[in-house]
DNA sequence: CTTCTTGTTTTGTCCTAGACAACAAGGACG
DNA sequence: CGTCCTTGTTGTCTAGGACAAAACAAGAAG
């Protein structure tokens, strides 16, 4: 019994791949080929839903997945990134510090990390910190998740430690509101919220009144909560790994439940190849979100 | 166009029902019935959304979708909760502070539910502040969720301003782990992290390593993460939102992919109506869990 | 040699409709 | 009044078919 079988609905809590992709793969390419329960059930062994969740990881690269199901699954391992990286570690400087810090919770350990991270927060004071420790932190361990040397829990535990060092951080922000309010979410089935902390640190840092709502915010509530806040600006957060192909249609709708006085920001490495949109402003860079909040202050204050 | 259209996908994100679900739904019951778009699909106006959203908060109550859809969309919203609630208010001590603290949320007054909540922590010391203010509150919010009178974003916003001050607290903690190792987690599909928060403050506070790794592990990982920490005790929360059917199951599998040494414990509102379990131990209460913890210490310490 | 445009293939999602197991409710019986 | 059993109710699984959107490949034009 050393080898537990997944059904269809485990494997796709865990792989992240659809119940109809599981079929359709299935159908059309041959594998995986689950063995069947006396009720006709599919029964994923574990060695398959490994290999299936390897596939997600070098499909979420840019392979395709027709050429990766055809690859035997020795060679699978080898495939590296595909996808251009041209801004790849465009922050020479302090790489190697960055590796340190990295190294540390390779090392799973918690209580150094933190405490590397604390005196880099005090060295740097929170505007730098996030842009030149946090920010760079995590693309790199959305790279190194990508090309397999993270674990699933290594990038979890990174993500539950640098959380907790940013909210501690803002809350010790003296509260003295006079800019937007700014109302800081995601959309369902958008559960990273790093992003949305780093801008709410910037925001906060300039004055702005920010409204953290978590993740996963159904649309028509964000429309609700909008209006109950009377929110300047809705922003929004979409990693890397969302699916793209929804993002304008969400926008779109979003823009239609929202308040017309309120604008809408849509952010995060999820937008970056988006194309422009006339529902949204898209916002691909942490200093963009900061001169944003300036020229959305340059076009209010001296009006009203 | 005041009345945006949804298609399967988005209500299912909204929702919360599934594609299956709806679908069969309108076969049986002959509600939603989303119009359709020129490719045949389905499109489902607002309206139907949000009585959709409505039924399904019922059902959470233990109404049964059946007689739910029966009922004219006027009565629904006056539909009081059903599922027995004898532990209701168990706390009359205080009940008004609490209504204090609950009303700042509901007037969205966010810097005044922090500084409440500072001085309450202050005074009561983090132990007490969790069992007898966070756990209280926590409950308050789900059952007015549950009867309508919160919104869903202000349940975002009570979690994540409470999220901020617990893990605040825990950070100031003095590190002197001599307890076990605690990897504390949650499945995928369950994001509910407050209770696992509230647990690692009594834990952290009894001197117990705690490795906090954020919610939705896929299994696998949660064995891998288990063996690479050399954890002494898997700690699980589900939410009284998780179904409830799929937990004997995930547990099973759990304890197939962990360490043999290493303990299982599932906790939260979500294992308190399930059968005792040879997989894990289930933990109903703040006060089961220390006292589960001291006991874990008692069969272990002399031991070795 | 690059860039744009046009077919072609790949791939995911949606569709219908049927089957059945797990659960809840209501009734019979001790 | 509790316990067992029958009878609904409800969600999830199965099967294959269809189609549109995205990715790719190839050719044309600058």
């Amino acid at each position: 019994m050393n080898t537990p079988s997944f059904n269809i609905a485990a494997v796709e809590r865990d792989t992240g791949l659809s119940k109809d992709v599981l079929r359709m793969w299935e159908r059309r390419y041959g594998f995986p080929v689950p063995s069947r329960d006396n009720h006709g059930e599919r029964c994923y062994p574990a060695e398959q839903v490994d290999r299936l969740r390897l596939i997600k990881r070098l499909m979420d690269q840019g392979h395709r997945p027709g050429k990766l199901i055809a690859t035997p699954p020795d060679e699978l391992t080898a495939l590296t990134p595909r996808r251009s990286k041209p801004a790849m570690s465009s922050m020479p400087v302090e790489t190697g510090e960055l590796e340190e810090l990295l190294a540390l919770i390779k090392q799973h350990d918690a209580a150094a990390y933190q405490q590397a991270m604390q005196q880099r927060l005090a060295r740097q004071g929170l505007q730098r910190f996030v842009q030149d420790t946090v920010a760079p932190l995590t693309q790199q361990v959305g790279e190194k998740w990508e090309d397999g040397s993270f674990e699933v829990f290594e990038e979890h535990l990174f993500t539950e430690l640098t959380k907790r060092l940013l909210r501690q951080a803002i809350a010790t922000l003296p509260g003295g509101p006079r800019g937007p309010r700014v109302l800081l979410t995601s959309v369902p089935e958008e559960t990273h919220v790093l992003g949305l902390l780093m801008v709410e640190a910037l925001f906060a840092l300039e004055g702005a009144e920010c409204i953290p709502l978590g993740t996963q915010m159904p649309l028509l509530e964000i429309g609700r909560a909008a209006e109950a806040h009377q929110a300047d600006i809705v922003a929004l957060s979409f990693s890397a790994a969302f699916p793209q192909r929804q993002i304008p249609g969400l926008l779109q709708q979003l823009r239609l439940v929202l308040p017309k006085n309120a604008a809408l920001w849509a952010g995060g490495a999820g937008v970056a190849r988006i194309a422009q949109s006339d529902d949204a402003a898209l916002i691909t860079t942490l200093e963009q979100a900061v001169s944003e909040l300036a020229d959305w202050r340059g076009r209010t204050a001296p009006g009203s």
